[in-house]
DNA sequence: ATTTACAGGTTGTCTGACAACCTAAATATA
DNA sequence: TATATTTAGGTTGTCAGACAACCTGTAAAT
């Protein structure tokens, strides 16, 4: 279904017509070519002079289609090299909320809300549908942040699979969407927060009760026990949230 | 914070440089000047030529910079008029997620798990926060429901009109815009298969037990019972899904 | 007074050009 | 021979000018 322009209709019933830009067009090709994989993450496009060529558009035109696949996250150009596809266009999503953050920047504890919402229902879900792959990569992750409790910056990337692997575990990709959306976006602001880099006893406690509730999650995923496995999940981001603000606290001091 | 490119820094600890392209750094200046209100929503841009004059560029940039913000949804160009700020930059996710499901189209029964998910949360928490404002809106979209059991199309208006309110009632904008954001998609796929105008007798029947179940979630609401309020929803989505599913099938043989 | 025609402004598109940049092959150097 | 340097070609980023399609409000014609 194409997007529709937001232009209201003078009339109902009458004239479906709408009048769509080229680059709309380009956009929509491009887009449906990577839907069918006939370009793959990684690849890389043909060059604007070509691609000008086939679709039989002036340049400007071609790249303004260009432009606004890669603001999304679906493309990426680099001077000099050329334009490829994204390889992380689950994640285009993560860049989206944050212009939306922008837009409206003051939400940050929504987001937090959000977040809390849908996690816990995700550990639910994940606990009926998580296969054995899932639950080995999930070991493995925790294992990576048992040997990384004193370098903050390894840690947090292995906490951020840790459940993005849950969210993954639903079979559901929306949800993984959702989930590594508002997770992928408030990460990135704990990295910058987290320019103190000096790791503090208080620190490596703190990572290792996070670690503790990390595999009573996984326990309970592991048994099947959705119910427990929410109400640890919930446990998790309750202690983990307020240690956030904790820390802020401080920083801001 | 710029979004900043997904090319792997060749180095740590060094080189916080970014090549950040010039029509960038217009789309932030351009989105900062919508969050501070100083753009309001429908208001018009200056003529391209002027901003080009204003922002120090050639037209071709600052064109990639409009043409990328209203690809987003947040900016709308129309020939010979001008280039408007969207009065609903609110739903700039939905049209977001459209295109992310046109990258992923399958799942749209992972679309319907995750509205459940949602919205079942949802409830749980408008019941603690809803304001009678909201409690008052709702029981009038009820009203509406009930005066146009015979009218398909414009009892679908109401019934997405409750649930967008319930969403509101949590007072979380990032919540209300997941919400709009799945009901939206599904409602336009919903209205699709809706081709048999013909209300038949078990259609009036199923409109009336879907409005007695709206009825025993505002009346949760009402009461701020949370818990009983996920419990109605749930029930409410449920049912409202298998209706979906028989008629999906009926009308597919 | 109503309709028509026109003029100016605006977005959509094309073309050609140049700058900054990357890659890889050809060349110069140790 | 092996390494460092230069060079050539291709690619994206940006600019400038031009024309087409289109909308609006005003002036002219009916």
């Amino acid at each position: 279904m194409p997007v529709k322009s937001a232009r209201p209709e003078p009339l109902q019933e009458v004239s479906p017509i709408r009048r769509t830009s080229l680059s709309d067009k380009i956009i929509e090709q491009i887009i449906d070519l990577i839907s069918r994989n006939v370009l793959q993450p990684g690849e890389r496009l043909p060059s604007e002079k070509d691609l000008c060529k086939r679709f039989g558009v002036g340049r400007a035109t071609l790249r303004e289609a260009l432009r606004s696949l890669a603001v999304m996250g679906i493309l990426d150009g680099r001077v000099g090299e050329g334009t490829f596809v994204s390889h992380n266009n689950q994640r285009y999503l993560e860049r989206n909320l944050q212009w939306g953050l922008l837009l409206d920047p003051k939400k940050v504890e929504d987001l937090l809300e959000t977040r809390l919402m849908l996690e816990t229902q995700t550990a639910f879900s994940a606990a009926r549908k998580a296969t054995p792959a899932n639950l080995e990569a999930m070991e493995r992750t925790i294992q990576g942040m048992e040997s990384s409790v004193d370098l903050p910056e390894q840690y947090l990337r292995f906490d951020l699979e840790f459940h993005l692997l849950v969210a993954q575990a639903t079979q559901n990709t929306i949800l993984h969407q959702l989930v590594s959306m508002t997770r992928g976006y408030l990460q990135a602001w704990i990295e910058e927060s987290l320019v103190s880099p000096s790791s503090g006893p208080e620190d490596r406690h703190r990572a290792e009760s996070s670690i503790r509730e990390h595999r009573a999650i996984l326990r309970a995923l592991r048994s099947g026990q959705a119910e427990q496995a929410r109400l640890a999940m919930k446990a998790h981001i309750l202690s983990s949230s307020a240690d956030l603000h904790q820390h802020l606290e401080q920083t801001s001091t």
